[in-house]
DNA sequence: CGCCAGATTGACACGGCTCAAGCGGTGTGG
DNA sequence: CCACACCGCTTGAGCCGTGTCAATCTGGCG
């Protein structure tokens, strides 16, 4: 971290130059302090914190630089359902930079640190500055890609698989940001939480972690995940990273994991259910 | 439709009045000129027609202008999800303006007309006129938010939760864009593809809906929806419709539907569980 | 040492799925 | 105008994956 000239501590270009927020666009330094200088507060934050609060309103958009959040909706129920999972160079809100009722909440998973920026400077840096734009944008059409997957996964996949599909999402993604272990990563969220993920119960959860730990797969230990068998992990999930829209800094990872095992494997096409629509092969014009 | 210089149907500008895209950004004329006239193509389609395929790549946006279309994901395992209804005014892939592979299918469940906008034409229309550009993100982020709560919906509620939510929803934004008639409305998807929506088999959503009808909450008949009771409807799902993002239209609907009946009914507030984060009730920044 | 959150395990209940049969409406061909 | 086929809706019986409830275990921490 470096010091602006009011006093505040701005992240160096580096500490961000991994994460999706910066590659998506190739953004340069120009850009990184045209942002940071845009923001209102560079603050550190504790674990358990509320960034945000469902049912208020906010104008800032948080943009996490260190540590983990998760974006969460409380059910009437007094239920939970934990939406997205925020990594460093993800922003919180993307959505503030149009609405300002939050149907949602942001809690810090970790502690870590997020940088504030208001909407109406937002505004003027997108406009001022196309890379940043580009990068905002890209990154709500992303996010949107990993909601839809993890809402086919709820709806499609059996707790095995959900849970498989989770450790594949985010050895791959921690893995683009540099911060997985070869096949080994922390996970920073209790049972309970994984299952408000996925769509299920924490015990539920334990059992499913452990069915896969007995088929050899994964191994966990202290919120810490080891991937054992990455290619029979993936099958069995149907594990495709293209949804995460990584493509950018795929060379990165593409050494260390071995994606393209996952393509291809799994197309089990059951007889007995025909194609989606197989009286429309027909080209669109009808 | 009116015929544009080179001979092709342009839709005229009060078709597209009532839809969400015009409204969320208040676009004139000149805009709808621009928008239009930026189209390769603007074409009818058959109910049943794959506007898009999954596992393929496009350059181009799909604007649909009438009739209702599905986008879909196949699982590996042959079942199918139904990840969004696009409506006249949706655009059926924003995502198209920044990435070209698909994940995820679009096809037509009725018969309708689409306009074809390739992306480099997007990128120029976009940066060419700010009120398109406010109203295609304005678009890609309320998309955002329905898809958060149908996750949230498939991963937290019941069957019963599920149809009814689908059916507030439905009723809103058909009310919204001057396609619901009072509390009635046709709905043009088979229950298979009803289950494909919400995480259930088709055979359930049958024996579900005929729940509600014993209640004397909704009839269906012919693919036509009748809701009777609005508000035990919508509250036994607790449908809050500040996720559907229609603020700026909601004067236009909020005399139809009595929507403030449904907020605030259904806190049921489970006291065995606590809440999320009791310990963590400080502002943000410890 | 005591406390507490989270992980683990067991017993049991139930919601939703599967398989299967029958029904009804609609379109097609004779 | 009827016969037939087809697709989607409806209903039943039985199963199984996941939830619920509760007890116990573990590790970290004051």
């Amino acid at each position: 971290m470096i010091a602006a000239n009011d006093g505040r501590e701005l992240p160096t270009p580096s500490a961000l130059q991994h994460t999706r927020l910066w590659i998506s666009a190739g953004l340069e330094a120009a850009d990184h302090d045209a942002l940071f200088s845009a923001c209102d507060d560079i603050r550190a934050v504790n674990a358990g914190t509320d960034l945000l609060r469902q049912r208020t309103t906010t104008n800032d958009l948080y943009i996490l630089l260190e540590g983990w959040a998760a974006r969460y909706r409380l059910m009437e129920d007094g239920s939970r359902h934990i939406r997205a999972l925020a990594l460093p160079g993800d922003i919180c809100n993307v959505d503030a930079l149009r609405f300002d009722a939050l149907d949602y909440g942001v809690m810090m998973l970790t502690s870590g640190t997020v940088a504030v920026l208001p909407r109406h400077r937002a505004d003027v840096l997108l406009a001022a500055r196309p890379a940043i734009g580009y990068a905002f944008w890209s990154l709500a059409l992303a996010e949107n890609s990993i909601l839809a997957e993890w809402s086919a996964s709820i709806g499609r996949r059996s707790a095995q698989q959900r849970v498989a599909h989770f450790l594949c999402e985010l050895l791959v993604r921690l893995t683009a940001i540099g911060e997985a272990d070869g096949f080994a990563f922390d996970l920073p969220l209790t049972q309970e939480q994984i299952g408000d993920s996925l769509g299920l119960t924490g015990v539920h959860v334990n059992r499913t972690v452990n069915s896969l730990r007995l088929m050899g797969l994964v191994t966990v230990h202290h919120r810490r995940v080891t991937i054992h068998g990455w290619s029979e992990l993936s099958a069995l999930c149907g594990f495709r990273p293209a949804y995460l829209r990584l493509e950018t800094i795929d060379e990165q990872f593409a050494r260390t994991i071995p994606l393209t095992g996952a393509y291809g494997k799994t197309r089990l096409e059951r007889a007995a259910r025909p194609a989606f629509n197989p009286s429309a092969t027909s080209a669109p014009g009808g």
